[in-house]
DNA sequence: AAGTCGGGGCT
DNA sequence: AGCCCAGACTT
């Protein structure tokens, strides 16, 4: 199956002793619990470990257990999750408590667990190997980087989808069936903290005997994935400020991305018709993000008199029409009590200085 | 199989 | 500017 490691039990062991002296102690391992591990996952979706620490720790304040999630206000849920992206997840989360709750005991195999919303081939795995010793392998990116590295395996796989299915098998006969969830955190958190993008830390790796690529190859350039380019977007948005309030639109409920959460006014939107050479026009910010394989470029202009209220009765026309996003005013000191994804909430709490 | 999700860290 | 991140879902 894997001619690379002569000897999987001596490969389990040096990995399994690695993450039992090593691991990073994370909120989700210390205090573990079938709900910590499902919440946890669903926020380390393409999202790092730094970067969901914060809002896992606020959630579990919030919402300790499945019960109080599911029987939640879906706008509360959202609150938690304003600013991580990816919004859908915390819609399936709550969906999947909601359902939890239904059932006489959670699921126990991967294939009951994909059936609720938001879980896939990895986070099925990961749920019950971690919490239920169930000896199902992940492989995520950090298992593909790793898998590829060991085996040095220079194939060109033209999406991370072909890599994964790839490495599954060899990922499976990896797994310790006696710690599975172990394993699979330990081979991950090695991905995370020593096979790095750069394999700088090939030194102190506790499989380097094991490694193909480190003994005859180029760690560093594996795995050799194509990924898809980032297309450049650009949008204009209007900042008008009337007495201490800001003027938002809301995007509709059913709307594909977003949904039910506020922004600054998009020029194309609203069908603003901007005149640059107008005075009442002045160029406030350039902002710059990304989500995904979209590179946005977002220029704010900020809309004095008398064009404000031109632009107002503008938006305020367009609420008529229900397929349109719907115009607010917002007070600038009540902010967070709306929903904004995370660099629309930067930037309002920047022009809340500035006013 | 490819595109979307409008996020963000790191080099 | 490019690559990656404990991916899932839609088309």
């Amino acid at each position: 199956m894997f001619p690379l490691i002569k000897n999987i039990p001596k490969f389990r062991t040096a990995l399994l002793s690695w993450y039992d002296a090593e691991q990073r102690p994370l909120p989700w391992r210390t205090t573990p619990s079938l709900y910590r591990t499902v919440v946890s996952e669903f926020m380390l979706q393409q999202t790092q470990v730094k970067t969901a620490l914060p809002y896992f720790d606020q959630w579990m304040h919030q919402f300790p257990d499945f019960d109080t999630l599911a029987k939640a206000d879906i706008e509360l849920v959202l609150k938690y999750w304003e600013g991580l992206g990816y919004y859908n997840r915390a819609r399936n989360l709550h969906k999947l408590a909601k359902a939890i709750i239904q059932l006489d005991e959670p699921p126990k195999t991967p294939e009951q667990w994909k059936l609720l919303p938001g879980i896939g081939d990895y986070t099925s795995a990961a749920i019950t190997s971690i919490a239920q010793n169930y000896p199902a392998a992940v492989v995520d990116g950090n298992v593909v980087r790793v898998l590829a590295r060991i085996s040095n395996e220079n194939k060109c796989f033209s999406s991370n989808g072909q890599a994964v299915e790839f490495f599954r098998a060899t990922a499976e006969s990896l797994l310790d069936p006696i710690r599975p969830g172990d394993a699979n955190q330990a081979i991950m958190e090695l991905g995370a903290t020593v096979c790095v993008k750069a394999a700088t830390n090939c030194p102190t790796c506790p499989v380097q005997s094991f490694c193909s690529s480190y003994k005859s190859g180029d760690p560093k350039s594996l795995p050799n994935i194509v990924r898809p380019k980032r297309t450049k977007v650009f949008i204009d948005r209007a900042i008008i400020i009337k007495e201490n309030s800001i003027l938002l639109h809301k995007i509709p409920s059913n709307a594909k991305r977003l949904s039910d959460h506020f922004e600054l006014p998009n020029f194309e939107a609203f069908n603003i018709n901007l005149d640059a050479q107008n005075e009442s026009v002045r160029k406030h910010s350039i902002k710059r993000r990304s989500i995904s394989n979209q590179s946005i470029v977002e220029t704010l202009y900020k809309i004095n008199s008398p064009l404000a209220e031109t632009v107002t009765q503008t938006v305020t026309q367009t609420v008529e029409e229900p397929t349109q996003q719907e115009a607010y005013w917002v007070d600038l000191k009540s902010i967070n009590s709306i929903l904004l994804s995370g660099p629309h909430k930067r930037w309002i709490e920047e022009l809340k200085e500035e006013v």
